[in-house]
DNA sequence: CAAATATCAGCCTCACTGAGATAT
DNA sequence: CATATCTCAGTGTGGCTGATATTT
């Protein structure tokens, strides 16, 4: 055994699940962070920004496009519902569903977290000019819609 | 409300941050599937990699090179030793430290797990030419440099 | 009847923190 | 004395499962 100072090993550095991942946990310290000193959670930007795009939304469909499961939506909508930014009730045309909409207070702050996560982004992909930055989402994109 | 299928929202899919992170859920999916099947972990494995590269080494050391926490380290080689595939011993020239060694089984069940991790990630991939591949991998390690 | 929705209770792993004991 | 290592106990979250009640 030696005490040099040891790099990430090639079996992992050449692994794109390791490399994926890595990225991520970089990633998700720097916005859970941004989310955390807004009073804010990832799901909950999700939830906000699906609604925003697409109008009031049964849980059911919000959880489909967002990838998040349907009993973490139910959690993520009942925090935000208490904060005020969305709010929740139960669809007259089909009484297994609610309809969750997106209050003023909720669109103003899907904005300021938008604004944040911006910021963070750019550092995150500070490394990587524009291009690369935007080769990177598109590459990924492409596996995510394999999957 | 409407019921047509909806997309992900744009608001994410632009976010370099949310695409990697759900290209490391899918990653992760994949790859722990492939370690439950072989009666391994993530950790394990990273421990594995790095001292069939680097010979046998602290645990400290092992967790800066792999980016593990001292506690998990702890934990993934106690596993590991139990399965005979690591030995860890007091290192007589540094009292603090415990000398970690690959056993013969310990390579055999690394290049096995390699084997399969190999074609885990040409499944998780599939979408992408090699190039691409190689271009998503490079990326990213360069935000990981950076971070 | 089968399928879809919302909700709840609970699980497991990962990533991490803090503190202690020991050694340098 | 300050620093480094190993260990343990515990935390929080994310992602997920299974069951139930209700409705279509």
């Amino acid at each position: 055994m030696d005490n040099s100072v040891k790099p990430t090993p090639a079996r992992l550095r050449a692994l794109p699940s390791w490399v994926i991942n890595q990225a991520a946990l970089t990633a998700n310290r720097l916005t859970d962070r941004v989310f955390a000193d807004m009073g804010s959670r990832r799901y909950n930007f999700a939830m906000l920004a699906a609604l925003d795009e697409f109008g009031p939304s049964s849980q059911a469909d919000l959880g489909r496009c967002t990838g998040i499961d349907r009993s973490d939506v139910v959690a993520a909508v009942s925090e935000l519902v208490e904060q005020g930014y969305l709010d929740r009730s139960p669809d007259p045309t089909d009484g297994r569903r609610n309809i969750v909409t997106l209050t003023p207070a909720g669109k103003q702050h899907l904005e300021r977290l938008d604004a944040h996560l911006t910021h963070a982004q750019s550092h995150l992909m500070r490394s990587l000019s524009p291009a690369e930055a935007k080769t990177v989402v598109e590459l990924l994109a492409r596996v995510l819609d394999e999957h």
